[in-house]
DNA sequence: TATTATTTACCCACTTTTACCCACTTTTAA
DNA sequence: TTAAAAGTGGGTAAAAGTGGGTAAATAATA
């Protein structure tokens, strides 16, 4: 099992590739086979699987029913803006064009990890969103706590 | 069992035949016999089962009855557009004129992975599908989880 | 049924894109 | 201070994608 923690700064290149944090690739485990699926990620951000991370999570989307509206967008969603990519000789993974325009990536990125995936963010975007909700973390472990038994 | 993700933009060609990306035809399993079946698909676009897939599709179908209206009219659906096409040497299928005509392509296509089928758009139907969902994208996550447990 | 017309499938060739490799620069750690 | 590791950039061969000619198969017509 994959665990990632940290951000990093990087810069993408003329070809759409980018480097994994050396930290996280000693982290992937050797199911993964040096692969990652890109997809699009929840809150304007890209979310990056190790392929033993995603094979989990596709499982959940085939459980669910092609002839309901919400859940065929919601397949839609996760597939359709996926892409497969192995790690090259230098530990970086290319991001598809599309996913680049969908979270408005330009030339500085930041590579965050979020325990069984990572994150990858316009550092701008994440600035702003870190920000509006910078004083929510304490009400939000209120919150959560109140539900299920967090600490 | 074949898996399909991602999206890919190609060009239909006076012919009526478009490429299959190169890594959606690695993918499909040896049972598919290099052939889809390919049909009206939902939200206004053209679904490509590999043959393995549409078999099992259509086994579900068969336990429907013709004797309940709903059944029958959704077997004609899923069925009387249907139609069987095998790649050519280059990893080509041909699109029936009238799936062409029903979902209005033009000469730009784009097509995308649904895990196990793949779904093949006109571009600017897609691109307003999924704008028009764009939002939903999270709303949708939580309210499937609140059934089930996705994540 | 024979002949012609039309469609389909196969093959070849050209163009574009991708993946792999090598090399340089910068950072980290001893 | 130096060696090793990490990060960045770019050339090139191989793969993928596109277009079109021609033969085979099918359909249409006399």
């Amino acid at each position: 099992m994959s665990s990632f923690i940290g951000q990093f700064k990087y810069t993408i290149d003329t070809k759409g590739r980018i480097n994994i944090p050396a930290k996280f690739r000693k982290a992937i485990s050797p199911e993964a086979n040096e692969t990652f699926v890109i997809t699009r990620g929840m809150d304007d951000c890209i979310w990056a699987y190790p392929l033993d991370e995603w094979s989990k999570f596709e499982e959940k989307l085939r459980q669910l029913s092609t002839n309901q509206k919400d859940h065929r967008l919601y397949i839609r969603m996760a597939t359709s803006y996926a892409s497969e990519s192995r790690l090259d000789k230098q530990g970086r993974i290319a991001i598809p064009q599309y996913l680049i325009d969908l979270v408005k990536i330009e030339k500085e990125i930041l590579i965050t990890g979020s325990l069984d995936k990572l994150e990858i963010w316009n550092p701008n975007t994440y600035e702003e969103h870190m920000k509006e909700y910078e004083q929510s973390y304490e009400i939000l472990a209120e919150k959560i706590d109140k539900n299920r038994n967090l600490t």
